[in-house]
DNA sequence: TTCCTTGCAAATCGTTTGCATAATG
DNA sequence: CATTATGCAAACGATTTGCAAGGAA
């Protein structure tokens, strides 16, 4: 339904993102991809992240700290949010989907999908030992 | 730490809460706490669910719909929240908690927990079949 | 020349907070 | 009396949106 047209903004960010590794939120994002656009608006960013996570291209993540992290990563992994740096990093592990028929087992609604997501310490943190 | 007061509007809130099984926003809460407290204020309802919440009384949900729903029972259970009527409702299911292991398996930094909530439609909507 | 996209600023939304006053122990 | 709690309104932080101007097809 977008006839969606070609934006030096939208590359700029959707490049950025890729080059990133630890989903970063709109607002750093902006703040990096100022530097190589300093006339880029806030608004674009997040008009441009909504519009990439609606099309597929980019995941939009809520790792419950208030503030959405995004991923240029579509591929199917989890992710656990580091509560002494706040940051986000992926989390390789076995398909849990199973889960979903666990909970459709007693239920007598329609489970559709799930979301699930891990906390704790990320090994940068854990190493460092400041906290 | 906290020496805490007694207060009506903490026993309200509190008692309104054990009354609904569908997990209420605040916004909700402070309708209809206000019921028989008209004089409360959104503010006191926001401090107390805190405050419930940090003494582990009622618990704070994140739904992924940018808003906090909040339960009485803290007993060990999950949530589903429904696409259709935006509601959240509680799904009875064995354990996963193992997820924490398969998560840790590959991971450098230490998994603490996890968050697991599911999506899809509740029996109400599915009965009604209007969406 | 369409009409999608942008920059800017104002507007939303959910939630938090400062402050003077009221209620509790 | 010492403190915690409240009401009110202002403040916040993240995200969205209206609008006139700019850029791509």
């Amino acid at each position: 339904m977008a006839a969606r047209k070609h934006s030096r903004q939208r590359d700029s960010i959707l490049q950025f993102l890729m080059t990133r590794k630890d989903h970063p939120t709109a607002d750093i994002i902006y703040m990096n991809v100022r530097q190589r656009n300093p006339s880029i608006s806030l608004g674009t960013v997040y008009r441009n992240l909504t519009l990439l996570a609606e099309n597929g291209e980019i995941k939009r993540l809520n790792m419950g700290d208030g503030v959405d992290h995004f991923d240029a990563d579509t591929s199917p992994h989890y992710h656990l949010f580091c509560e002494k740096c706040g940051g986000v990093v992926d989390l390789k592990m076995e398909d849990i989907d199973s889960v979903i028929e666990k909970a459709a087992a007693h239920f007598d609604g329609h489970v559709a999908g799930h979301v699930t997501y891990f906390y704790g310490t990320c090994s940068r943190c854990m190493e460092s030992g400041d906290f």
